[in-house]
DNA sequence: TTATATTTTTAGATTAATCTAAAAATTATT
DNA sequence: AATAATTTTTAGATTAATCTAAAAATATAA
């Protein structure tokens, strides 16, 4: 079943937004995530019933069906192994690569993909530290926690970003937070919830959104 | 200003329909390459001469304006860039790549295509011999002649196909016949118009068909 | 549990790209 | 030059994706 740039995008949306398997997604969620209006995601979402790829039930919102879960993780594939390639062979920054991938998620072709991927010597993670699936679809979370949970003294590795705006990407670049780099949690400042850590032998201090919004491995 | 997919199918269209720059592209050869009906080129034409991609005169015709060949150049740059990173980096096959490129060539960005262009180490050709445009859409086109109007005895490399059909190329392929080779014409069977080259010590046949379509540099 | 607020769906339009059938213009042929 | 053939354009519909405004269903609060 051929699917159009649109409603890969839907597929796309609702897997992102989706908690886990079993819980439902609602029409205004969708509509605020892809820029558009409720009664043209109504529309859509009758259009993905019919051709299976999500369980739609008028008024109780959306789960996506085994297909349209594959179909999802297949554009999110593309999309992050693009990502890996614009970083890696074409030296773009990791702020600049993402509303370019957001185009090139849609090329059809899975030869493709799996060149690029062996190309890219099968990479497990994008430049944001996002899991790539394989061409089975299957993938492990890694157990990332972000800064604003870490107890003082818990030494980690930055391994993953929230939030994906370039302005947050371009601030962490330049403050030297980048993926794989080593941090200890030294301090949280009561009164505005921000931190202070250890990198590279310096002290900085980071706000409560910047901690919440980065990621650890421990 | 912006162009649709379908808007730059249309440039290219026209483009590769002008013998040179003056002469006028009818409607229906437009139509035939495109496989689309008359009266949806006529509509398109309209607007992309609201747009000034196009020079349109009622029943006259269209001709590209300095600004729609600017645009077709550059998708045919992209194109071209795509097949060469395809065959030299993916290890895909001359006959394999351009329905894939129809896609690529379409994904909007100047910085992408560059970087790409530079990550390639600048081609001048490519796959099948046909000239890259550089970014500011000069190119200089080989003087290649098919075996079919070249005199016995003569000595010259492959260097360019006139037909792009898989099925075409994969003959080509198979029978060594391939961008680069030395090659000689050895005699023209007067009977059917086929040649008889010589190609590493060894004598072979090709049909008038095949001849008419391999281009040579002398 | 009835009234109010929120969410979601329907009804009806719009826009881009396409089509078929018919009319108009151009080109070729007597 | 008049007629026939061909090419091109217009008229009117269709389909996918979107929108606004109104109606219907569900959730929340008095
Ligand atoms: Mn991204
Ligand atoms: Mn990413
Ligand atoms: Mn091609
Ligand atoms: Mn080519």
């Amino acid at each position: 079943m051929i699917t159009s740039f649109t409603e890969e995008n839907y597929l796309k949306s609702i897997y992102h937004l989706s908690p886990d398997e079993g819980t439902a997604v609602n029409t205004n969620a969708i509509a605020e995530s892809l820029n558009t209006k409720a009664a043209s995601v109504t529309d859509m979402l009758k259009k993905l019933a019919d051709k299976e790829f999500i369980n739609y039930i008028k008024y109780q919102g959306v789960t996506l069906t085994p297909l349209g879960r594959e179909r999802a993780l297949n554009i999110i594939r593309k999309h992050r192994l693009w990502e890996v390639f614009l970083v890696e062979k074409l030296n773009f920054k990791w702020d600049e690569v993402h509303d370019l991938a957001e185009e090139l998620e849609h090329i059809h072709s899975d030869l493709l993909i799996n060149r690029l991927d062996e190309f890219l010597e099968f990479p497990k993670t994008d430049p944001h530290g996002d899991p790539i699936p394989d061409k089975n679809g299957k993938f492990n979370v890694p157990e990332l926690i972000p800064i604003s949970r870490l107890k003082n003294e818990t030494l980690g590795i930055i391994s993953g970003v929230r939030e994906h705006s370039p302005l947050f990407l371009k601030y962490l670049e330049k403050t030297g937070l980048v993926l794989g780099q080593e941090i200890t949690i030294k301090e949280q400042i009561e009164f505005d919830g921000s931190f202070i850590i250890s990198i590279k032998e310096n002290d900085i201090m980071i706000s409560r959104e910047v901690a919440k919004n980065l990621l650890i491995a421990i």
